[in-house]
DNA sequence: CAAGAAATTGCAAACGTATTCAAGTCGTCC
DNA sequence: GGACGACTTGAATACGTTTGCAATTTCTTG
């Protein structure tokens, strides 16, 4: 065809008018009467026209684009993301789309300056944060995000500084409810898998809410029936490692992620220990891995659906001046073969 | 702060140079004196200031994002991304970032037309499709693209048309060799579970290579032991219930996908078979689910690594104004448990 | 029928950068 | 000492859109 690429000049030549009720008419604003709208739509559809999304961004200051930023701990074998933030990132994108946003995604260390790189360089309108807890050694970042005007929202507690700008789940409503699960099997020593320390306030909030179903239950709860673990499952199987070798006995297992739970199995079923029949073992995210193992996997359920639909909502409407709105979402009991119950 | 944001004029105030010079600067360009470079560079550094993407992108016509598109069977359960393809994503993510990429992800019909979409609109330099198979559908929209001078890298089987622009594994290769496996565990009735039709190209050549195994061990290639299913683990499931009706024996089963064998695997422990003993199973891809599945899963890996590597490099070479060149990368054997083997 | 309101359009000015072209400085070589 | 080349810089322009403002037409209403 000719030369260089069709402009908003080339359909307003084409359709009679100026090249600006071209714009405003493939924006569907009122202001240009609906013949000459359809009109202009119709060229520019023959005509293969698409906006150029630099120069509109350009001019509007907007990118009609989300960063989603998914901080990895750099200690992972980088082969292996977590697979609760995937399945987030898949209805992150379509909400987004469905929205009529783009969305940009990366990998990131928490040490980097994603801030600038991002928002202020026009790339994205607002930011999405992935990350299993520990936003306390970022939070001074977030402040001067949220001091210079930035859109973000992250996915993890709710802290009070972070009001308005985090989406979660009842994390501490849902341990309660699978330990009272495993209270109604009648399991009495019951062991708790995942850092109860600041680090990871999702893990805190879960192991808050096991230890107030047990003391609901008037069971006590014992120091020595818990130990620390991060998301993986290596850190699980070496926490079971810990546990057994503390020689404590205990005849359940609420660990922190699905993760840690299936690497607890795994040292379990190394040490002879049937599951559930011996121990039962319950965890958090409903990841897929949880229903291909065996025993599968009783989990809490995250629902990464509700959950992206909260984030890109809360965001989009903070990009569109209001104040953010934070949210918890409900947990799901799903109930499997690693805790010899019934859906109750 | 001030009003506006900072913008090269203001760097170049502050360092008594042109806007001109602080362009140049920031990019490195030699043209600039090395200490003026750095002055800026610094200057730049203390006020945080970024370039705006959207103008650097108008003026210079080229995005520096990539998009990925990956196809979704519409049939599919929407939840459920294939993993493999998520794992490809996450890599081709950093293998982007590493030269200065960002990756837009959107999740597509066939039907869309995402050519216009992106390159056109300028949102992407280039584009990296995701799919299994059945490119065919789509070829003559990939022709047009390729006329009209678009960059794109496709995931799947080359095919004279596409070549210089596929980027795929040596799945003929890759069955032969995993068939080769059970043949050398002394398995002769090997059933194949996965379409042999055009519809998906990976899965003919996976069946190719399949044959060739057994007639070069002369085996018979039986039809009946052949049934068609697509990439999900219900219609391996349906697809193993459509085996056992035939009746026909079978003691192995090459599944064309490591998701097929799983719906496979569930529907023969439903029939009270044993894996490996009775039946031992080999799948393609090794999904994370794979390994986590009992028994675990024997499966030729695809290096999602390799494969994300190549993508981008070919992509960007193409985008650079060099020709493509279409790759094969090889397959790696993982034995497992479900094929009752040991590591050759 | 006049006058003001409403509806529709066009003009022209940004938006912030990359890059062409010309100009300036300085050193070198015949 | 003049000319030529290498090296640095700046002025000016174009990229393609959105949008404030003014201009024009059409409609409404007393």
């Amino acid at each position: 065809m000719g030369s260089g690429k069709t402009t908003s000049f080339d359909i307003a030549r084409a359709a009679g008018v100026s090249q600006a009720t071209v714009s405003r008419a493939l924006r569907n604003s009122p202001l240009v009467n609906v013949e000459t709208r359809q009109k202009v739509k119709r060229i520019a559809r023959e005509l293969n026209y698409r906006v150029d999304r630099s120069a509109a961004g350009l001019r509007s200051q907007r990118s009609n684009t989300l960063a989603l930023l998914i901080f990895e701990d750099p200690t992972t074998d980088d082969s292996q993301i977590n697979p609760f933030f995937l399945s987030l990132l898949g209805n992150v994108t379509r909400f987004a789309a469905r929205r009529q946003y783009d969305v940009l995604v990366s990998f990131q260390q928490l040490s980097n300056d994603w801030l600038h790189e991002y928002e202020a360089a026009n790339r994205a309108d607002g930011i999405i944060l992935l990350g299993y807890g520990d936003y306390g050694k970022i939070s001074d970042k977030l402040r001067r995000l949220h001091d210079d005007g930035g859109h973000f929202v992250i996915w993890g507690a709710t802290t009070p500084e972070l009001e308005g700008h985090a989406i979660g789940c009842r994390n501490r409503n849902g341990a309660e409810t699978v330990t009272r699960h495993l209270l109604d099997q009648g399991r009495r020593r019951i062991a708790f898998i995942g850092g109860a320390s600041d680090d990871c306030p999702e893990f805190k909030q879960r192991y808050e809410g096991y230890c107030a179903a047990l003391e609901s239950a008037g069971v006590w709860v014992r120091d020595t029936l818990r130990v620390d673990a991060e998301n993986q499952e290596t850190s699980g199987f070496q926490a079971m490692d810990r546990l057994l070798a503390g020689g404590e006995a205990f005849d359940a297992v609420v660990a922190a992620s699905d993760l840690i739970a299936i690497g607890a199995m795994k040292r379990m079923r190394k040490a002879g220990l049937s599951i559930p029949d011996d121990v039962a073992v319950v965890g958090f995210d409903d990841i897929p891995a949880s229903s291909y193992f065996t025993p599968s996997l009783t989990t809490m359920r995250q629902d990464t659906r509700a959950a992206a639909e909260a984030l890109v909502d809360n965001l989009l409407s903070m990009i569109g001046g209001q104040a953010g709105q934070s949210q918890l979402l409900p947990m799901e009991l799903v109930v499997r073969g690693s805790c010899g119950g019934r859906e109750p």
